[in-house]
DNA sequence: TGATGAACATACTACCGGGTATGTTGTCAA
DNA sequence: TTGACAACATACCCGGTAGTATGTTCATCA
């Protein structure tokens, strides 16, 4: 679960600061907010509130409101892509590969809910044009490491259509509704009290088998 | 394009307010802020500035900001539903219906995008639990009119496979997927400069095929 | 053991934005 | 022509919120 790096203080008697478990749980808790009420609806005591602090705690870790969300959005996008990451350069035929990080990649927004919340409004302020000129930078920077994710499912289902498993015409169009299809969950699933994983696999089962169709996936893909 | 309703006074002497073009001026003002900035960060100033007007004239149309939003919303939804009602008791097989309504739902969500995003916001807000109670009754009502919406489009999949032309599991699941799909060039599509009709239906057509293949279609759909 | 700094809490400020109260102007009906 | 009202503009209030400045506590280390 937890990334497991401790390291409180160094063999050199420099003082190491510890805080970093605090700062997750910051981050979490500004997630649930910021995918309850959206951004600008959230205040930071509301965040300070959620953790039972105050604001001092969410500024000590964190310059400014801007910086806690983005934040929220790299914590995200590097959960997203660690789901992802052992399937990449899976070898085999690219279909094959597109089934599996489909798959992980839709669960992933099922379980990581929240955080993948975070990550689309984050990209939605990107495309509007996001508060400060410096906070663009910090925003472009976090989508395109969104687009470098993107890119890992552009290039395998061009593969697929190559090799002959895939069909369709405009490239961009597609990886879009696709990208759609599959991040669907996040908007309307609800995770439930005592849910078995079986029932969760067979939600994205079914939104990646529509996905696999709509690319002009032939025969039946099993999972 | 106008509803053409004019009716400044009647037989009798009573005075009739005209103001309706000038709300519509303040609806339309209103739907580009809020898909910009989103409703939150949008302040009844921003769109007053929009119109070259201050807040007096928009306060003296509608009574807060949250009543602003819903007759946007409303306004969108007549819209969109106005696009697919002449076709949604097609006759004929329910395949050729849903190719139909599907397609120009798909078109209206690239013309209206403005409206389109939020509605969509709109249905959010409702999904999170609005601001005011009150207030939650309007987008309950609204949500309400969303939902008898996208049942024409789940009944007419539901229809088509039982008669063989659709094949899938769940039909909920199915038509969120198909709907996110549908609705995805609301997020990416940015309408050009010297656009040809044939431009927007070829993407249009492209994303309903992608629909088609994945609610398990078979063979190609002609439009 | 005292000094130091991390990790917070408390108290405060400046400002923005929703809403209101009140003026001003043009138009129509009697 | 005058009253009345729609259709705004102006000026103002006040609650909330981002950010800051300043304590306070506790562990660590020299």
């Amino acid at each position: 679960m937890a990334e497991g790096e401790d390291m409180a203080t160094t063999t050199l008697g420099v003082r190491e600061p510890v805080a970093d478990d605090s700062r997750t749980d910051i981050l979490l808790a500004a997630a649930d907010c910021f995918m309850e009420r959206g951004y600008a609806a959230t205040s930071v005591d509301d965040v300070a509130r959620r953790l039972g602090a105050t604001k001092g705690r969410i500024y000590h870790h964190f310059p400014s409101k801007a910086d806690l969300f983005t934040g929220v959005f790299r914590h995200g996008m590097d959960r997203i892509y660690a789901a992802v990451e052992p399937y990449r350069n899976m070898p085999g035929p690219a279909v094959e590969r597109w089934k599996k990080i489909a798959f992980v990649h839709t669960v992933r927004m099922m379980r990581s809910k929240t955080l993948a919340r975070v990550v689309w409004e984050g990209v939605e302020m990107h495309l509007r044009g996001a508060t400060t000129p410096e906070q663009r930078v910090v925003l472009a920077d976090l989508v395109q490491y969104r687009n470098g994710y993107s890119d890992i499912f552009r290039r395998t289902i061009s593969q697929a259509r190559d090799e002959g498993d895939f069909d369709f015409d405009d490239v961009a169009i597609t990886v879009q509704s696709m990208f759609m299809a599959l991040n669907s969950p996040i908007f309307w699933y609800v995770p439930r009290d005592g849910e078995t994983e079986e029932h969760v696999t067979g939600i994205a089962k079914q939104i990646v088998t529509f996905a696999y169709r709509g690319l002009g996936g032939k025969g039946e893909l099993n999972l």
